[in-house]
DNA sequence: GTTTTTGCAAACCATTTGCAGGGTC
DNA sequence: GACCCTGCAAATGGTTTGCAAAAAC
């Protein structure tokens, strides 16, 4: 069950489990993609579920502390956030409805130890983001 | 001469050379790297040149469409924006001068090729950015 | 002259924060 | 019981917008 997964690594940090943080984790496992704080924040009312707007906030954050969300930018200048496992990898989003894949290292750390040698730059840190449509939504919106 | 590139960019899309937006384009071409909205901000007021806050927010959003300068996520959250030449390309970027190179492609579509093969995804659209110490700043902070 | 652009200030919107009350260990 | 967490509402900060005056063609 993925929600112990959430849980656990909630308390193991030493984050207590309250009502509000169950919450929101309920709430980003009801989505399967990519989500907004604005999808939270409107699901939460709509289930009423006991979440603020700044309690959610305040959860993503731990979240993405503990490497189990991460804060997607999107092309528009937007934030998403999605569930994910920890370790370095990129995303594929689509940009219909949101589903998206891990892709692991996708030969990211090749590219960037290849751009330092002839850059000189030392390459701390990478960001890839693929933006398209997935399998199914491209049978829906053929363009 | 840069400047000239970016004015002709400028009336050959119909835009009007107003002083206004010759400041701004003055006003990248005097940065070398990554900038923000505040630092033309500042550097306007410090050199009394003419340029509102709202007007350089306009100007950025055309040269962008212009595809001359590019906004980035820089990893904190805030926005940058880049001076480049059109085509598809990467930058890798200097986190402590904000100095910045275009990488080109750099293997991008072939792995994105390869991703698209794999997980069925029709990829529109994928970004890249680079962060870490370019050369001279590797000798001023060995970190 | 007509149309675009500017500047200013106000509006916006997502996110953050202060703080008093409530919940958790 | 001590400390952490929540909710609310207010503050924030970057960006956008409405509008009348000014500039460009």
């Amino acid at each position: 069950m993925v929600t112990e997964d959430l849980v656990r690594a909630f308390d193991d940090a030493g984050f207590r489990l309250t009502g509000a943080r169950q919450s929101v984790i309920d709430l980003i496992l009801s989505r399967n993609g990519a989500f907004t704080t604005a999808d939270l924040v409107d699901d939460a009312r709509r289930r009423r579920l006991p979440a603020a707007r700044a309690t959610i906030f305040r959860t993503l954050e731990v979240l993405e502390q503990l490497k189990v969300v991460e804060r997607l930018d999107l092309p528009n200048g937007s934030h998403s956030y999605i569930r994910c496992g920890s370790g370095h990898h990129h995303h594929v989003v689509c940009r219909r409805c949101a589903r998206s894949v891990d892709l692991g290292d996708c030969g990211m750390s090749a590219v960037a130890a290849e751009v330092a040698q002839r850059t000189g730059f030392r390459i701390d840190l990478h960001r890839v983001e693929m933006f398209g449509l997935c399998p199914s939504c491209q049978t829906v919106v053929p363009t």
